[in-house]
DNA sequence: ACGTTATCAGACAGAACTGTCTACGGCAAC
DNA sequence: GTTGCCGTAGACAGTTCTGTCTGATAACGT
C-alpha cells in the first residue's frame, strides 16, 4: 500500500498539466489546425490527443464521439469565415453594392495565408456521406452565406437579388474550391474583378427593361 | 502430399469465374462507383474486392497499391467528364462563342443525374496531401479544362481570353464544388446564365475602349 | 492432350483507428 | 486536513484497413 507500490509502471508523475476548462481550448485548436490540413478521416484521433497534450480521458470526456469534434470544428470554422467576410464586405464601406464586391477581398487574403486548402466546410462534405450531421452543417451554412448576400443584393437595389446571390455564390465557392488545389491568388483577384462587372451589369438601369 | 490434403479447408470450387482479362475492368467500374459515391478513404480496398466479384490476388496483380487504383479511376473520370464537356459545348452549335455558354449544360445534365455528388476531382484533391501524385493528377485536370476553355475564348475573339476563361471555371468550378453540397439544378441554371452575361460582356464592342 | 495463364478462395500479418477502463496525482473549497 | 473534481498516463479491446501468401481450379492456345 506504500505509494511506491510494486506494480506501478515507473508512475512519472510530472505532466505539464493543463489549467481546467482550458483542456477543450487546447483540444479545438489542434483539432482545427489537424481537420483543415489533412482532412476529416486522415487526422486520427489519437495524433489530435497527442498533439493537444491532453490525457484521452480528457479528451473523451469533451468530445463523446469523433463527429462531436468534427461537429465543434465546423462551428469554428463558420465563426471565423463569417467573421472574415463581414469584415471584408464592412471595409468596402456603407454601400450595399461595394460591399457584395468587397466580401471578396476574403478570399484573395484567405488564399495567401500558409496551408490555404480551400473551404473547409466543402472539403468535409467531400468526405462525409449526405444525410449525416457533417454534411447537413456544411448545406446550412452555405444557405447562410447565400442568405447573407442575398440580403445584401436586396440592400442593393438590385432587381432579381435571388439571381446575383446565386451568381456570386457560385464565384465564391469556385474561388474557394479551387483552393483546395493551388492557392492561386490571381483566382481570386479574378474572382472579385468578375463580381464587380456582375454587380455592375445588375444595377445597371439598362438590365431592368 | 495427397490432392485431397488434409488440412485443406473444404475447398469449393464454384465461383462466377471472371473471364479472362475482364478482371480489371469490373474492378475499374466497381471502383468508379464507390469511390465517387463514398469518398477516397471511405471506400475500403476489401469492399471494392468484394463487390467485383474478383478475388484479392486478382485485385492486387492489377493495382500494386490503392493509390494506383485511384489514379485510375481519375483517369477515367477525367475522360468522361472531359466528353461530356466537349459534347455539350459541340451541341451548342460551331460558334465558339456559344459553346463557352453551351459547355454548362454538362453541368446541368450532370446534377440531375441519380447519386450526384459533386466534382470528383475535387472532391479527391480535398481528400489528398498537397505534391501526392492524386493531388497533382487533379490539379493537371484542372489545368487542362482552363487551356480548353481558354482557347474557346480566343477562338470567340475575346480581348481578354485569359480573363474570360479564368471566370467561367470559377463559375464552373463552383457549380461543380456545390454539387457536393446539394444537387440543385437552379444553381447550374444559374451558372448558364451568368456565363452567358459575361461571355456577352466579354464580346461586346463596349468592353473594347 | 497438355501446359500456360488467369482467376478464385480465404487465411494471415501488421498496422492504425476508435473508444473504454483503471490507477494515480495535484488543486481548491470546505 | 479531508474530500471531490479535474487532470495525466497508458494499457487494453475490438474493429477495420492494406497488403501478402498459398493452393486449387477453370479457360485457352498449341
Amino acid at each position: 500500500m506504500t505509494p511506491t507500490a510494486a506494480t506501478a509502471t515507473a508512475a512519472g508523475p510530472r505532466a505539464a498539466r493543463t489549467p481546467a476548462g482550458q483542456a477543450k481550448d487546447k483540444i479545438l485548436a489542434t483539432a482545427f489546425r489537424l481537420f483543415y490540413a489533412h482532412g476529416l478521416r486522415a487526422a486520427g484521433i489519437d495524433t489530435i490527443i497527442a498533439e493537444s497534450g491532453v490525457a484521452k480521458a480528457t479528451f473523451y470526456k469533451y468530445f463523446p464521439a469523433k463527429d462531436d469534434l468534427i461537429l465543434a470544428y465546423l462551428e469554428q470554422v463558420d465563426g471565423v469565415w463569417t467573421g472574415q467576410l463581414h469584415a471584408a464586405a464592412e471595409a468596402a464601406g456603407p454601400d450595399p453594392a461595394a460591399q457584395l464586391v468587397g466580401l471578396f477581398d476574403a478570399l484573395s487574403t484567405a488564399c495567401r495565408r500558409d496551408g490555404y486548402r480551400g473551404c473547409a466546410f466543402i472539403n468535409a462534405a467531400a468526405e462525409s456521406a449526405t444525410g449525416t450531421r457533417v454534411h447537413e452543417r456544411t448545406v446550412a451554412h452555405k444557405q447562410d452565406i447565400l442568405a447573407w448576400i442575398r440580403d445584401l443584393a436586396d440592400r442593393a437595389g438590385a432587381p432579381d437579388p435571388d439571381g446575383l446571390a446565386r451568381s456570386l455564390t457560385l464565384l465564391l465557392d469556385g474561388g474557394l474550391a479551387s483552393g483546395v488545389l493551388d492557392a492561386d491568388p490571381a483566382a481570386a483577384a479574378a474572382a472579385r474583378t468578375t463580381a464587380g462587372q456582375l454587380v455592375a451589369a445588375a444595377l445597371s438601369p439598362s438590365s431592368a427593361p
